[in-house]
DNA sequence: GACCGTTTTTGGACCGGTCCAAACGACGTC
DNA sequence: GACGTCGTTTGGACCGGTCCAAAAACGGTC
């Protein structure tokens, strides 16, 4: 048989579902229900199917799978800043559960993508994700919500956006605020202030430092300086929190940084920490655990956030229509050495 | 309206191709052949075929046309630590780049999926990726060898696995020691140590401190303490260096990290810097940039790096039989607070 | 051995695209 | 008017799985 001239040379395509049957001397469709782990095929036949996997090193393709199903077994997590090192933690606990689950993840940094103007949202949706977790406040909400009613979806580590199915997992901001303010007021401080920061963490966060301020009758000396949450941010308050007459001896800052920013304002003017001033930060970020630092804070469990998120998320896929629920995970105060009772 | 909420109802699945071609009154080959951008199709018809898929507001399926086109337009980027805030600006370029290029990106942890079990290469490999991003040193660099002649690979941010056809995009590590070095003896300093670091990039900055030291007539003056590279290992590494009788006045670290500890350590051995001892760190991460500590360092580049390995990664698609390349990125030494003349 | 109810197994129609050979239509030429 | 050519358009066979109704195999009864 004279073969025709230009033949695409055999490239010896990787085994299908097609390929095994015929090796185990069974049907495509025995070997898909192998595959899919169903009761109902005899057990010798089974080994068969499966040794003919083996040696063919067979493994299923995806596409297909996808197509056919119409589903993905994939996730996207859309991230709002991959430089901040809490949500990083986060990420861990949500991409441990969301793969012991059997579903890949797909990681996009809205920031990145937003920049070279693509809208991830939508490239999810194209993609046939199984589900969206928000992780973070989000810059644009409104392309979330858009998305929320057609695609299960869940925020992790933020409180909004409020959105009707949509469920909710973070770390407890209010309680977070009261517990370190009131390791601070049991260690003797009576002149607590407070660095705030922005969103509706910032505000929880301050709702909890002042609660805790008037549960133990100190509401007159309740201070709030505002700051963004910077480095930069948490200096300056601090500057003008210590620069002026009625000093306080104690700080509670909305996060780590803006508290390393409070460091450095009351190195410079010539305040000793712990001895002459206490700080607590939040979040518990690698940079408290900085020997250097070693800062006092409040560890906002991350991972444990993360695999909440995932598991609500997983439960929204099995029944996309339930009500919207909040998971608040408890904080925990991490005591390092920027706490001491007030001279 | 009585909201009667969720019922399975409205099976109007989403559009397809042949949808769009009936409503524009064409075949379903014509639509594909517009949305392939083929130039053989007549203005009108093409313009008609535009209009009914937005009308419809079509989004083609990915899932299908990877099963028909046999690839996937998407490309796994496999990370050893996300913790690291290196590798996040080198994933800044990275996906950037790639992104432009109509590829998505699947992120792996290496670290998280070996803690569970899983092997993230093979995932890649099932997923039927177009490439393969390495990212930083592996810790299982066989599974990688392994996958590299059938699916195109590029290293970046490290220098090793080097194998046959996979493409490295790295810093210049040398170079960025000897950067290094050579501005703590223009400062005047002549004995000068350095703190080691794990790995082939620990050994090309230990090469660069040795050959600009070497290059000054200061072979003599050579001290090296090995360290991991962690805080607590720069921590210790400065304290033996510091503690003995032939005290270096100045320090360049393998990173900022272990640079960070041995900044505490000559805190407390009562050293003032950069008055008594001048520091220099490496990768210029966000902690050198925080002005509490506003580390002298080394950028390498990472935006850069991550840039380089995309276009190689592209390249290396077109052309997967070419031999491998080594790109090297200069990096750029930032001058800030942690170094000073001698005394 | 015929009959019936359960397992098991199987063929074939999808899923929604791409690709290619063949069909079509308009036009110019002999 | 038949014929060839070239630019467009089209039908149908893939891609590699899942799913389901129907067929086959099996076991027990009468």
């Amino acid at each position: 048989m004279p073969d025709a001239v230009d033949r695409p040379a055999e490239p010896s395509r990787p085994p299908t579902i097609r390929s095994v049957a015929e090796r185990a001397g069974v049907s495509k469709s025995l070997v898909s229900l192998v595959l899919r782990g169903s009761p109902q095929v005899r057990p010798e036949k089974r080994r068969a199917v499966l040794r003919a996997m083996k040696e063919l090193g067979y493994r299923p393709n995806v596409a297909a799978r996808s197509l056919s199903e119409r589903r993905t077994r994939t996730v996207g997590v859309l991230l709002n800043d991959l430089r901040n090192p809490w949500f990083v933690e986060l990420l861990d606990g949500l991409t441990t559960m969301l793969r012991a689950n059997g579903l890949h993840v797909l990681l996009g940094d809205g920031y990145l993508s937003r920049r070279i103007g693509e809208d991830l949202t939508r490239t999810f949706v194209d993609l046939r994700v199984d589900g969206i977790v928000a992780v973070g406040t989000l810059p644009d909400p409104s392309a979330l919500a858009e998305v929320a009613d057609r695609t299960p979806t869940v925020v992790a580590g933020a409180r909004e956006p409020a959105l009707p199915r949509v469920d909710i997992a973070a770390g407890d901001d209010g309680l977070g605020a009261r517990t370190a303010t009131e390791h601070l007021i049991d260690l003797g401080h009576r002149s607590v202030a407070h660095i705030g920061g922005r969103g509706l963490a910032g505000e929880l966060r301050r709702g909890g430092y002042e609660e805790a301020m008037r549960a133990h009758g100190l509401a007159d000396a309740v201070r709030v300086e505002p700051s963004d949450g910077t480095e930069e941010g948490g200096y300056r308050a601090a500057v003008r929190l210590l620069g002026g007459r009625e000093r306080p001896t104690a700080i509670f800052a909305y996060n780590d940084i803006a508290c390393v920013g409070a460091l450095t304002a009351a190195a410079e003017l010539g305040f000793e920490v712990p001895r002459d001033l206490s700080l607590v930060g939040h979040d518990n970020t690698y940079l408290a655990r900085l020997r250097h630092l070693w800062l006092t804070t409040v560890d906002n469990a991350g991972y444990d956030v993360g695999h909440q998120a995932a598991r609500s998320l997983l439960e929204r896929i099995a029944d996309p229509g339930r009500p919207a629920e909040v998971h608040l995970s408890t904080p925990v105060l991490e005591v390092r050495g920027t706490t001491a009772p007030p001279r």
